[in-house]
DNA sequence: CCAACGATAAACACCA
DNA sequence: CTGGTGTTTATCGTTG
């Protein structure tokens, strides 16, 4: 708790000293800089067309998935996907290259231009629907009954949300029943569903909607939750009896029946409808027939801002939907990759990567999908880390990049798991390891029977470990070498025959502050955005918040060895998350047997926390997690669940 | 823009 | 002197 202020100190001071400037030979190469990719895209497009895309790919998104699972899951290896600052799964690749995804369209534009956006599109509606001259002269009755129309509109639209969202979970069920699934059966949808927690939603639609009533709120999160399960029962059982179309009872007494309405309520379907009630986003309202209920529509939820910001709202549900369901798919496609290939050829992917990766680029291998960097298909650019194919900088430069972005690190990967699932990859693939150095130095130590190397065992870890660190020496045992001395977490003791270097784990966690604190914008991400598969777990963790029903259930990330719940949660962070559970299996002393201790002869700062740790591994066990700094990934949780002691 | 971090480079000290 | 090991400082890029 004292020191680790020697660093900052350091940087504060912009003395240049000597001006070194010698890292000329940078070439820019990492300028490729997409992280402004979400910017400008704004006036090109016209809202109508934006919308119009938006709707459409929906809809695409949903077809092309069932293509592309039906014609045996092949999908083109696409590059394009690094347009998305957030990895867009191969579905949505597909058709991003020309189309803008849902979830660029909700980068691009701000929530209040998006809302502005639909706006202009229901008022064009509005215009194409009537003569614009009509307009002018609209009287409040017309008016009201422009309103009604679009109200139509509105439904017409909702609907195709709405199938959107019956059509993901169709798939998702008949995945599950061909056993294609090894999810729990619900596993999938209980994500989903988490993934917009009732609290999420009710945020959501409070924010946009400005739902008076936090119990409103909580309904329309409800509605919501309805609107992606019960869809199904909705239109499967359309009650047809009730189907007596109601047209002519419209409030304005407007005769006139929007064409699409009028079809689907001859149908005796309506979406929105089902169970006698309005399945509108937190609606519920009770409606006897289909008559009081598209009066009941036109009344309630007539175009408004209200009823505007919800419908974006749903927009919203349906496109993180489709990235999940898309994720899925992708993550589907692996692990069938992986049952019906023999895993044992890291092969393809070395093809691509080969050529070095540069600064900054990181190639994944598929490292996420939990199983053996196979997948053909394409050497994953869909399920990496969003950082993953940033900055392709090609210029040839310098071999040694940086190692990995912070949000790989951070709260992304699981790097224990991750190596241990593709260390084969690793071990063969020229490709650099998506860990920093501390980690990776970490991780070697941790593994070592003594939990502790010398130098040259390090160095030795590394080339063993990584293809990567054959080829690039130099620079990254330099690396290994400062981050040595730079971190306290590494302790250097003195031993008969030498220097050994050991961790110690208290210091490592201190080091690594902010993580996935709950952070809005981090759990959207992770929502929508990010690997989901490299997600799980600290998702979970997220999401426990919520519910930790979750946490058990579904093992999407392989919980190495979880003896007790809380190595459940092991595993999201480093590499020696797992090393520690392996290693300490019996005295899951992660970091310090008594032994390595001997003599911190030249411990960084201080040792005394040292003292501490004894009792921390024990407190693993027993499931006392807090009290004591935690290995990284207890901290993960630590910092989602505020005090969960899980139970 | 700033701070925190991580990566990289390099200077320098120590020692066998 | 050399090379390995450690430490320290500076700079740059990324991220939040």
């Amino acid at each position: 708790m004292m020191v680790e202020s020697a660093s900052e100190t350091i940087r504060t001071t912009p003395s240049n000293q000597n001006g070194v400037s010698s890292l000329s030979s940078q070439s820019d190469g990492g300028g490729g800089r997409e992280g402004g990719s979400n910017g400008d895209t704004n006036g090109e497009i016209s809202p109508v067309d934006l919308l119009h895309l938006q709707q459409q790919q929906a809809l695409q998104a949903a077809r092309q998935f069932l293509l592309q699972q039906a014609s045996g899951l092949n999908s083109p290896g696409s590059n394009e996907v690094k347009q998305s600052p957030v990895q867009v799964p191969v579905s949505m690749a597909m058709m991003s290259p020309q189309m803008i995804t849902p979830q660029q369209m909700q980068q691009i534009l701000s929530p209040p231009q998006l809302q502005a956006l639909l706006q202009q599109q229901q008022a064009l509606m509005l215009q194409q629907v009537r003569p614009p001259s009509f307009l002018t002269t609209l009287s409040s009755a017309f008016l009201s009954c422009g309103l009604q129309q679009l109200g139509s509109k509105q439904l017409a639209f909702q609907q195709q949300l709405i199938q959107m969202q019956q059509l993901q979970q169709q798939h998702i069920l008949n995945l599950q029943r061909q056993g294609l699934v090894p999810l729990q059966p619900t596993a999938a949808m209980q994500t989903l569903q988490q993934a917009m927690c009732p609290s999420d939603l009710q945020q959501l639609w409070k924010d946009v909607s400005g739902v008076p009533s936090s119990e409103e709120a909580l309904k329309q999160a409800e509605g919501l939750d309805l609107s992606t399960n019960s869809s199904n029962s909705t239109s499967a059982f359309p009650k047809a009896a009730s189907a007596h179309l109601p047209l002519h009872s419209l409030p304005n007494g407007q005769s006139h029946t929007p064409k699409r309405d009028s079809h689907e309520e001859h149908t005796g379907s309506h979406p929105l409808y089902g169970h006698g009630e309005c399945k509108w986003p937190g609606c519920e309202a009770l409606c006897e027939d289909m008559g009081q209920f598209i009066k009941h529509l036109n009344n309630e939820h007539a175009l408004d801002d209200r009823s505007t910001a919800q419908c974006r709202v749903q927009m919203q549900v349906v496109q993180q939907l489709e990235i999940q369901l898309a994720k899925e798919s992708e993550r589907l496609q692996a692990m069938m990759t992986h049952l019906h290939m023999r895993p044992s050829e890291p092969k393809p992917f070395n093809q691509p990567v080969s050529t070095h990766p540069k600064p900054t680029q990181r190639v994944f291998p598929t490292p996420h999908f939990g199983c053996h960097p196979i997948t053909p298909l394409r050497q994953g650019p869909s399920v990496i880390s969003s950082s993953s194919l940033h900055t392709h900088s090609h210029s040839h430069t310098h071999a040694v990049g940086p190692i990995r972005r912070r949000n790989s690190d951070k709260y992304c990967t699981p790097i224990a798991s991750e190596l241990a699932q593709n260390c084969e990859f690793y071990k063969n693939a020229d490709v650099r390891p998506p860990f920093t150095y501390a980690s990776l130095i970490r991780h070697a130590i941790l593994e070592s029977p003594d939990r502790q190397l010398t130098l040259n065992e390090i160095y030795n870890w590394f080339t063993r470990k990584f293809a990567y660190f054959r080829r690039n020496t130099a620079t990254w045992k330099n690396a290994v070498r400062h981050n040595l001395s730079l971190h306290k977490c590494f302790v250097r003791v003195e031993n008969v025959k030498g220097a050994v270097w050991t961790v110690d784990e208290v210091e490592y966690q201190k080091r690594r502050p902010p993580k996935m604190t709950g952070s809005p914008t981090l759990v959207k991400n992770m929502i929508s955005g990010l690997g989901f598969g490299s997600l799980n777990a600290s998702y979970q963790a997220a999401l426990a918040e919520s519910s930790l029903s979750l946490l058990n259930s579904p093992p999407l990330v392989t919980p190495q060895s979880a003896p007790s719940l809380n190595m459940l949660h092991v595993g999201h962070d480093d590499v020696s998350s797992t090393v520690e559970q392996v290693n300490s299996n019996g005295s899951c002393s992660p970091t310090l047997s008594p032994q390595q201790y001997s003599h911190p002869v030249h411990v960084k700062e201080e040792p005394t926390e040292v003292v501490e740790e004894d009792s921390r591994p024990v407190s693993l066990l027993a499931g006392v997690t807090h009290s004591l700094p935690l290995p990284s990934d207890e901290r993960d949780l630590e910092e989602d669940l505020p005090t969960e002691e899980l139970e």
